[in-house]
RNA sequence: GCGGAUGUAGCUCAAUGGCAGAGCACUUGACUGUGGCUCAAGUGGUUGUGGGUUCGAGCCCCAUCAUCCGCCCCA
């Protein structure tokens, strides 16, 4: 049979994946929310120019989803949701009250590879704390983050979220006479050392520019877990996540740069520490000129993004996604004859009056194949209007779950279907 | 853009170059007012596509498409 296939890099959401996306995204308006910040969203296609400006034109026409629409403009559908928040930030930067705490969860595009953790269409949580530019602001984030992963279960054992500081780390490079325009074939050589041999490291440094000394110099400073206490800002920041009660996520590691030019000041990223997938759950960090680029004043900000997909396979793989049920409604009414197919509507309909979730079998069909699909639907409860019930004013219902069956008086059954329903 | 692997039933996978199979799923029955469990029977295939080698190709060769894994990149 040929079927007509789905465009590469994209899912298709049976409810069995809806309900885990729903599940993360559940998780993120929590953790969002407890913290006080609020839910909103951009449009998922811009125009080119968008991102053109901030992110350089090579990454966007690249890697974007970019054409043209039937006026002849270029349009994008999102790649990332920064650009769109710097833009409404700017349209009412002197009406907001700050700080601005914002979240968000919705689909983005990115024409890239497939492979593990990575799709073409995805969703990704945003979440950024602007206007204030103090290590407590960076902690209060992290430990939103810290908060989410904690509430997913994913414990400071599986998880953890690794720490560090820009400015730190150009100061240090400043101390071996690294120049500042090294700084970013700096950051990518850190970024490539642990996927190469170190040997072939040693020499890749060399390459870059670096003088033997100043490459065995920098080496010490990323074995160095000891750094962050020459960071005031750092000390700070885990002092505040000490008493946010998230201390035991979080480990200073001089190897996190997160590559991108536009990061100044704190740096981190969370990782699963023992599964197969060797992504970055998720990553952020401070930046100072958000609205540069906008047209707007500059503004501080920190935030960080998540994508749903590496946390739903480390979820999966840890065995920590809870059972969603396969049906909201966990009591089915059978049909038991022509005679009766609207009596059971009706009973359907009272049931659902008390504030039930309740099916009712849409047709007459041998209650065999009826109990069947209730099984199969992991149904708790199923319901039979039959001849004897209807003459004595009475309903069976069926535990599904133990397999016991009574009839019950219809001043009775509201109260026993909840009961059954109820049962884990 | 580069490299590696894999395409066989709805799904997961078998099958020395010699009759295309199993498990699960599905349908029916054992069971005419009741699901799961068990048993029995049954449906289901252009072996991704196009060429080639061969008496004979799921298997070998070439091309092509798709998927997966990795590299590059990762806003």
């Amino acid at each position: 049979m040929s079927r007509i296939k789905t465009v590469k890099g994209t899912r298709e959401f049976y409810p069995e994946e809806m309900a885990l996306r729903n599940y993360v995204y559940g998780k993120v308006r929590a953790a969002s929310q407890s913290f006080g910040y609020q839910e909103y969203d951009g449009p998922f296609i811009e125009t080119i120019d968008l991102y053109a400006a901030k992110s350089g034109e090579e990454l966007v026409k690249k890697q974007s989803f970019t054409f043209q629409d039937r006026g002849g403009e270029s349009v994008t559908l999102r790649p990332e949701l920064t650009p769109s928040l710097a833009r409404m930030i700017a349209a009412r930067q002197n009406e907001l009250a700050y700080p601005v705490r914002w979240w968000s969860f919705g689909p983005f595009w990115r024409y890239e590879q497939p492979q593990k953790g990575r799709t073409r269409e995805f969703f990704q949580w945003n979440i950024d704390i602007l206007g204030v530019a103090t290590p407590e602001a960076d902690a209060e984030l992290i430990a939103v983050a810290a908060s989410f992963l904690r509430s997913v279960g994913l414990s400071p054992e599986r998880a953890v979220i690794y720490v560090n500081n820009r400015r730190l780390m150009e100061s240090e490079f400043d101390a071996l006479g690294i120049l500042p325009e090294k700084r970013l074939d700096i950051s990518s050589l850190i970024d490539r050392r642990s996927k190469m041999e170190p040997a072939k490291w040693d020499d890749y440094a060399l390459e870059m520019g670096l003088s033997a000394t100043q490459r065995d110099g920098l080496k010490e400073v990323l074995a160095n877990y000891d750094l962050w206490q020459k960071s005031e800002e750092l000390s700070r920041l885990f002092a505040a996540l000490d008493v946010l009660g998230v201390r035991d996520y979080i480990k200073f590691d001089p190897n996190i740069m997160r590559g991108l030019l536009y990061y100044t000041g704190t740096v981190f990223e969370a990782f699963e520490t023992s599964g197969s997938v060797k992504r970055a759950i998720l990553g952020g960090g401070r930046y100072d000129n958000l609205l540069a680029d906008v047209g707007g004043t500059p503004l501080s900000g920190m935030g960080f993004a998540m994508g749903d997909v590496v946390i739903g396979i480390v979820l999966q793989e840890a065995g920590l996604l809870p059972e969603f049920p396969l049906t909201p409604a966990p009591v089915l009414v059978t049909v038991f004859d022509e005679s009766l197919l609207l009596k059971s509507f009706a009973l359907a309909a009272e049931l659902r009056r008390e504030g039930l979730n309740v099916m009712v079998y849409p047709e007459v069909a041998k209650l065999p194949r009826q109990f069947k699909f209730a099984d199969k639907m992991k149904m708790k409860a199923a319901l039979v209007l039959g001849p004897d019930e209807d003459t004595k004013g009475q309903v069976v219902v069926k535990n599904l779950s133990s397999g016991e069956q009574a009839a019950v008086s219809r001043e009775a059954l509201v109260e026993m279907v909840r009961k059954v329903v109820q049962e884990p």
